[in-house]
RNA sequence: GGGCGUGUAGCUCAGUUGGUUAGAGCGUGUCCCUGAUAAGGACAAGGUCCCUGGUUCGAUUCCAGGCACGCCCA
């Protein structure tokens, strides 16, 4: 007996008990117990950031993450499944600065890094429990209790260990570089994350002059939207090929790019004269200082004309103001030249006592006054305001600036060869990323800043004498605890960074540098330091890296994907994953981004409990978004996947649960393979369920999962809109025959194969299924079982195509059904099926008895007279001529399309035809042709394909009778569901009717009784309570009385 | 500005070495069915397969150049 299933299915709440049942008997951790040395399959999860709740990208990559290692375990794997939490970073510092209403470094520092650490530490879990609560309640089997989490010291000390191996294959360096740096979070920002700000603003945008050294009233223009960079200025920048205009004009002689002239003055009558020059002529020219605080630079070479080729002339002046210390291209050039990178500002963009004037103002709010004083000093020639984009801090909007930093590197531009050999060994999903963006990425890699001048993170493990003369990079803790003589516990920046080192070498004592690793670097590294390599399971972990399978979204290209692979590289020389799955954007369904303000997209929480877990999984997996597309998110898409699949195997299996109970019918365990089933419907059934788990299997293992659960559409309309439709009476039989069995054992075997099939993508409704349907010899769960394996003796390629051509007959006699307007309740005499081919007739015979009951035809006559019901004509196959007649392909497409009839008989009967084409006879036979079959005029026909149709409508009283009876039947039946009767319970009929009807229930009474489980049908003059029915046109009163036991 | 991706019916998307009638679902209209009912079925309307050029007997498909959108990077 299996438990009783209602017809009626409420996800959310089969979905509740399911997990219920998951807990209590640890089925997690026993499908992981059970793969115990098996082979692993080692996943590796990106650790999210716990400072938010998770949103739909979170959902979507989190059933990713289960469904293949689901997937994996079921194919005979191991899979650890760790869940990992980052845990350092600006995000938390900046929500601290929030709570704790401070903001930057200085009152940071008088707050005490102490408070602060621990404050970061106390609020970075703060949403873990949610997290775990949504996780698991969208079914996914990860480990919470094992998790790894960036700020645990053994994580860090790998960390240590991380960098120190690459300190010492000399992959670090100390260097400067020129960073977008936030002056209220007092740190650079990474090059991935300053493109997450870029916002229009106003800004000054000003043209000065610069007095050309020895030619007294002669200036170059230069222009620029940052006038606070102008006091360290130390060169002017020309393109050597752009011509340059040396404008006459009252105020003076100025230099500025000939195609920039019109953009200063209105025309030639606002100047006296105007001269050209090439840009390489001015190169070397040296110019007055504008302002004097480094005028001493100009014995380096400051002051000068250069030539640059980033030169443009698209707006400003073409003479471009050079600020080594504040802009990438400035840095460069400076460098080439010799000049100091001058950069007279403080952590906190305050200018230092290298300006005097300005001290200890933040630089933006100087722009005023710079402009004012050089307005005063007649420097500045034009003033006007740009609306540009511009970089802002992704987390406090403050305007970045560009500036000189001190910051740690990684040689990645020295891995470049060894990072492209590494990705060619990854499987990517979808490939074009490996070759596309990944690809080009590492071709275009530059070296990579790791360090951030904050507090919450991993501090880099480097100390160094005060004059710098002696430095040592520690890589354990008990390294540095040797080596300082102090117990060390805690890695965070507070309790190292007052631990002094002696100097080996007589340079006094080391201090550590004030530097944190970049989160990025964290989670690049967490393959180690997860598994706290190399102090401990260092064998294991050498024996299993790198990981078979990660997944993250497609922002983590030069995120996630791009740190594992530097750190991998660098250590092992190795990639750190071999298959890897992208996913893209779920958007909200106006094709926007989601937006919480918005509100344009439905809660998760909501769809879970409305839906289920399933529906939403299925839903998400079965887009493009697995593919790294975007995803607009539909509620209808979500509930347009629950009708057309979930809902109808529910109903499959309360179907098979319902009628088996009343049967008393219940499986047998038994370990040989059964017989196989005589009936055609069960054979091709279990057909189609083989090529449904063949299907599955080559797209799983080819990470395809939008493809892996394509086929399940296709399945779920065989199984309940042909195999059950067609096999219900077999279920109905009242005596127990053999064939009900054959049906049972069939339809039990085929749902609970499919249920672990299914059982990666929608956990709980195959779950449910499996749990019910499974005898006591099976796991008890079904992600404790085996993923089917294909076997190809179980299909039968010859019964599937069969089956579809019985399945067109029957579609096309339902068509003429329809169009000739007799519905299928009406019986009528004759089918012919006309096909030219008698092996054709032959293989349809056998399915005879599911045509002729679909249909409600007497009889099925087969015929190989085509001509009588259908016209005949020629098409050229391309395909098959084509490559063999080139460029004659038209004309004899021409002429074969004007065979006569006479001409297609004989080529259908086997003949060959000549066609003359440029004076040669070419031999066209059948296989050279489509021969296309329309139905004639005036007959009850339709064609497709190789068959033809034809449905005989003339009615006998008979015949009338037998459809009158059926349609009494159809509303008996509709009675008895409004009453909601047990499919079991045995009722009475009550009959008004007129004389046609009455003869019709006297002919048939036994087949009503029988069909709708009435213990008498009584015929009345009129029927007290009866319901009023239209039955074919003749009035028809009935009242149905349920009997009791 | 550069890289990558996408562009197929009103909407969401399939489309398998290039083959002449380009599909599905939703939506719309008409009809059918009512024990799959949170339904189901039939039919119909709806397509310059983004554009332009090239290769080819033949291009939605391959190539080149554009355009639009998205993401990433400057």
């Amino acid at each position: 007996m299996f438990q009783p299933v209602s017809n009626k299915a409420d996800f959310a709440r089969v979905e509740a008990e399911i997990l219920a049942f998951w807990e209590q008997h640890r089925v997690f951790e026993r499908s992981l117990e059970q793969r115990k040395g098996s082979p692993e399959y080692v996943f590796y999860d990106g650790p999210p950031f716990a400072t938010g709740l998770p949103h739909y990208g979170h959902l979507l990559a989190g059933t990713i993450k289960d469904i293949v290692p689901r997937y994996q375990t079921m194919r005979g794997h191991s899979v650890d499944r760790r869940f990992g939490w980052d845990c350092h970073g600006l995000p938390v510092e900046y929500e601290v600065e929030q709570d704790l209403k401070i903001s930057g470094k200085t009152e940071i520092e008088k707050l005490g890094v102490d408070v602060f650490n621990e404050r970061c530490r106390s609020i970075v879990l703060r949403y873990t429990r949610e997290w775990r609560q949504v996780v698991t309640r969208m079914g996914r089997w990860v480990d919470f209790d094992r998790d790894y989490k960036t700020m645990d010291p053994s994580f860090m000390e790998s960390i240590w260990w991380v960098f120190k191996s690459l300190w010492e294959k000399g992959l670090v360096y100390e260097g400067n570089k020129i960073l977008p740096y936030c002056t209220r979070c007092a740190t650079p920002l990474s090059n991935f994350e300053t493109n997450q700000g870029y916002i229009d603003v106003r800004d000054p945008a000003i043209t000065i002059r610069f007095a050309v050294k020895g030619e007294p009233g002669t200036y170059l223009l230069a222009w620029t939207t940052t006038p606070w960079t102008l006091p360290s200025n130390l060169a002017l920048a020309v393109g050597p090929d752009i011509r340059y205009a040396r404008v006459e004009e009252p105020e003076g002689v100025y230099y500025l790019a000939e195609s920039r002239v019109p953009a200063y003055y209105r025309d030639a009558s606002a100047y006296r004269s105007i001269r050209y020059v090439q840009g390489s002529e001015l190169v070397g020219l040296e110019y007055e200082p504008l302002f004097p605080y480094f005028a001493g630079e100009s014995a380096r070479g400051a002051f000068r004309v250069m030539a640059a080729d980033f030169v443009s002339t698209e707006d400003g002046t073409g003479i471009v103001h050079i600020a080594p210390g504040f802009g990438e291209d400035d840095y460069q050039l400076g460098r080439k030249a010799g000049l100091t990178a001058v950069c007279p500002v403080d952590a906190e963009g305050r200018f230092t006592p290298a300006v005097p004037d300005y001290e200890g103002r933040h630089v933006k709010e100087t722009d005023a006054d710079i402009m004012a004083r050089l307005k005063r000093e007649r420097k500045l020639v034009h003033r006007a305001e740009i609306t540009h984009s511009y970089p802002h801090c992704w987390r406090c909007d403050t305007p970045l600036i560009y500036r000189a930093i001190s910051t740690w590197f990684v040689r990645v531009e020295s891995l470049k060869e060894r990072l492209i050999r590494a990705n060619a060994e990854i499987h990517w999903m979808p490939e074009h990323l490996k070759d596309g963006r990944f690809g080009k990425w590492l071709e275009g890699a530059r070296d990579w800043a790791i360090s951030r001048n904050r507090y919450w993170g991993t501090p880099l493990p480097v100390w160094r004498s005060e004059d710098g003369k002696e430095t040592v990079c520690i890589g354990s803790i008990q390294e540095l605890e040797q080596r300082s003589g102090r117990k060390v516990t805690d890695l965070h920046k507070h309790h190292v960074d007052d631990i002094r080192i002696p100097s080996a070498s007589g340079h006094g004592e080391l201090k550590r540098i004030p530097e944190v690793l970049d989160c990025w670097f964290e989670s690049g590294a967490m393959p180690y330091a997860q598994a706290h390599y190399p102090f401990e399971n260092k064998a294991h972990f050498e024996a299993h890296f790198p990981a078979d399978f990660i997944a993250e979204g497609l922002d983590q290209t030069r995120g996630w994907f791009y740190t594992l692979m530097v750190l991998s590289v660098a250590l092992f020389d190795k990639p750190a994953f071999r298959n890897v799955v992208v996913n893209g954007l779920v958007l909200a369904a106006d094709g926007r981004k989601m937006s919480k303000r918005l509100k344009n997209y439905p809660d998760p929480a909501y769809m879970i409990e409305t839906y289920g877990a399933d529906a939403l999984r299925l839903y998400l997996v079965n887009s493009p978004v697995v593919r790294a597309e975007d995803l607009r998110f539909s509620e209808e898409g979500v509930k347009h996947l629950l009708r057309h699949i979930l809902i109808p195997l529910w109903n499959a299996y309360s179907f098979l649960v319902t009628y088996a109970n009343v049967d008393g019918w219940s499986p047998s365990p038994r370990t040989a393979t059964p017989e196989p089933s005589p009936n055609v419907l069960d054979r091709w059934i279990a057909s189609t369920l083989s090529t449904l788990v063949r299907d599955v299997t080559q797209a799983m293992d080819a990470y395809d999962l939008q493809r892996a659960v394509r086929p399940f559409v296709d399945f779920v309309d065989n199984l309940t809109n042909w195999y059950i439709r067609r096999s219900r009476r077999r279920f109905w039989k009242s005596q127990d025959d053999a064939d009900k069995a054959y049906a049972y054992r069939t339809l039990h075997h085929v749902l609970l194969e499919w249920s672990r099939v299914a059982a990666p993508f929608i956990p709980f409704i195959s779950e449910t299924i499996y749990r019910n349907l499974r005898t006591s010899d099976l796991p008890e769960s079904v992600h404790l079982c085996d993923f089917p394996v294909y076997d190809a003796a179980a299909r039968d390629e010859v019964l599937e195509a069969e089956m579809a051509d019985a399945m067109t007959v029957v579609r096309l006699g339902r068509l003429l059904r329809t169009e000739h307007n007799l519905k299928v309740r009406q019986p009528l005499a004759v089918l012919h099926v006309v096909s030219r081919d008698p092996a054709v007739l032959e293989r349809l015979q056998r399915y005879e008895e599911v045509i002729r009951e679909e249909l409600n035809v007497k009889a099925v006559d087969y015929s190989r007279r085509e001509s009588v019901f259908a016209d005949l004509s020629a098409k050229a196959d391309f395909k098959v001529l084509g490559p063999r007649l080139g460029p004659r392909m038209k004309v004899a497409a021409g002429q074969i399309a004007k065979f006569s009839g006479e001409l297609l008989d004989r080529l259908v009967n086997g003949e060959s035809l000549p066609v003359v084409l440029d004076g040669s006879e070419v031999m066209i036979g059948s296989s050279d042709v489509v021969i296309h079959r329309s139905p004639k005029a005036g007959v009850v026909v339709a064609a497709e394909g190789a068959f033809v149709v034809a449905l005989e409508t003339a009615l006998t009283d008979a015949l009338i009778a037998e459809g009158m009876a059926r349609e009494l039947v159809n509303k008996i039946q509709s009675i008895r569901k409004t009453l909601d009767l047990d499919v079991t319970c045995r009722i009475r009929v009550q009959v008004a009717t007129d004389d046609a009807v009455e003869s019709a229930v006297r002919v048939h009474r036994e087949t009503i009784e029988s069909e709708v489980l009435a213990i008498g049908l009584d015929l009345l003059k009129s029927v007290e309570g009866g319901e009023d029915w239209s039955l074919n046109g003749h009035p028809c009163s009935v009242r149905v009385e349920p009997q009791t036991a």
